[in-house]
DNA sequence: TAAATAGTGTCTATCAGACAATATGGT
DNA sequence: ACCATATTGTCTGATAGACACTATTTA
């Protein structure tokens, strides 16, 4: 029991809801868009689900989002953007809970040592998100949206591809955020005239075919 | 003083923030870009802001935003959408409270009966927007781009003309949102060409010049 | 030489921007 | 007649999509 002080400020004079946040951490791996899930056992029958957190007392929501990624994916150094509210007041069976749900996009390089952990792993997406608890599979799909969005318009929005890169490990990348095949030709054209990645000089040598020009994002 | 059963549940161990709604009406009056404000007296120094309110315990935010809309500005009928959460724990001087600011583009006279009332009235932001509390001026500049944003590629996004129109209604529409003017034959081309207007095979009489077709949304 | 991959030429259809001509009504 | 506004013709430059050809490497 606990006694709270409610007598001096209306703000104290009715309940108010936990505040969570969860994140989607998605990655491009070979050619299939994934969500980073981590060990779960709050929710019966869920083993899996989206890293999150309670907010704490004064705390910012991109920091709790922050706390949470370090503390159960062992992730640091990003910065997630908010993407929605989900607030459906029985989401959550534990009580009402409003999770703020977040996103980002993280090459898998910086996902490697993270997934070295037993309870963290990458779950693809690319055909349709598995099961997951809560509302996470809903969080999940309006992230993969958003990340189409971005990648609509921009050659690597989310700075997945290690430096340099050539034409077609880009247009891979674009075929796996979106599901679907790009034109190579018309893809180079859009991507070199929009003006955002600059040739570096060098070539790939050692695989298959022709040499491929080597790039870099502006 | 109350007492909080706190022992049985995890969610109840640790405080918990207000969670509040503000809304962003936006809507164009003659060849302003405006925002629905109503009378305050809880920040002093500030008379007008954003109508809003605490979320109820159960209750779904997009609920809170009608109630809000209903008891401080006399609106019915309307689905805001979700725009952003504002965070900031020192936001609010009266205590910890997170804003999930909404937004939506109403009519003008939808609006009429509500400005009747004289705690509510529309303030021009096509030149900026006034001081307002807490940060309703960084909510309204957030709707503002999310309009404009719906704006550039749809005819009439926000329902905002009464039909039927001319397209130099739907022009000056336009150029109030943007905030600048299109070029006229570009403009009528594109809104043609997007499928989403239908001419009724009306014109309009009674004016200078020309008598122009009257159209209406798909 | 064959296979595989990279890069370019070019045609076509579309489209946005711009200018200007024409149409039609009010004053 | 003149002005204001609406509507359309047309030119230009840019661009996306598509196809096909050329280039360069490894096996």
């Amino acid at each position: 029991m606990t006694i709270c002080d409610n007598s001096s400020k209306t703000l104290t004079d009715y309940p108010r809801p936990s505040v969570a946040v969860d994140t989607a951490v998605l990655t491009v791996r070979g050619d299939q868009l994934s969500v980073l899930v981590v060990a779960h056992d709050k929710a019966p029958g869920f083993e899996w689900a989206l890293p999150g957190t309670f907010l704490h007392e004064g705390e910012r929501l991109a920091d709790a989002v922050l706390r949470s990624l370090r503390d159960k994916a062992g992730i640091t150094g990003r910065t997630p953007q908010q993407l929605y509210v989900f607030d459906d007041p029985a989401r959550d069976p534990r009580g009402w809970v409003l999770s703020v749900a977040h996103v980002d996009m993280v090459p898998l390089k910086e996902l490697e040592r993270a997934l070295e952990n037993d309870g963290v792993k990458l779950l693809s997406v690319s055909d349709g998100v598995p099961g997951l608890p809560y509302d996470h599979t809903a969080i999940v799909e309006r992230a993969m949206q958003w990340m189409r969005d971005q990648y609509e318009d921009q050659p690597d929005p989310g700075l997945l591809l290690e430096e340099p890169f050539t034409l077609r490990d880009l247009r891979m990348l674009h075929d796996a955020v979106k599901g679907e095949a790009r034109q190579r030709d018309t893809f180079r054209r859009l991507m070199v005239a929009s003006g955002e990645i600059m040739e570096t000089g060098e070539m790939t040598g050692g695989g298959r075919g022709r040499p491929s020009r080597l790039w870099v994002r502006r």
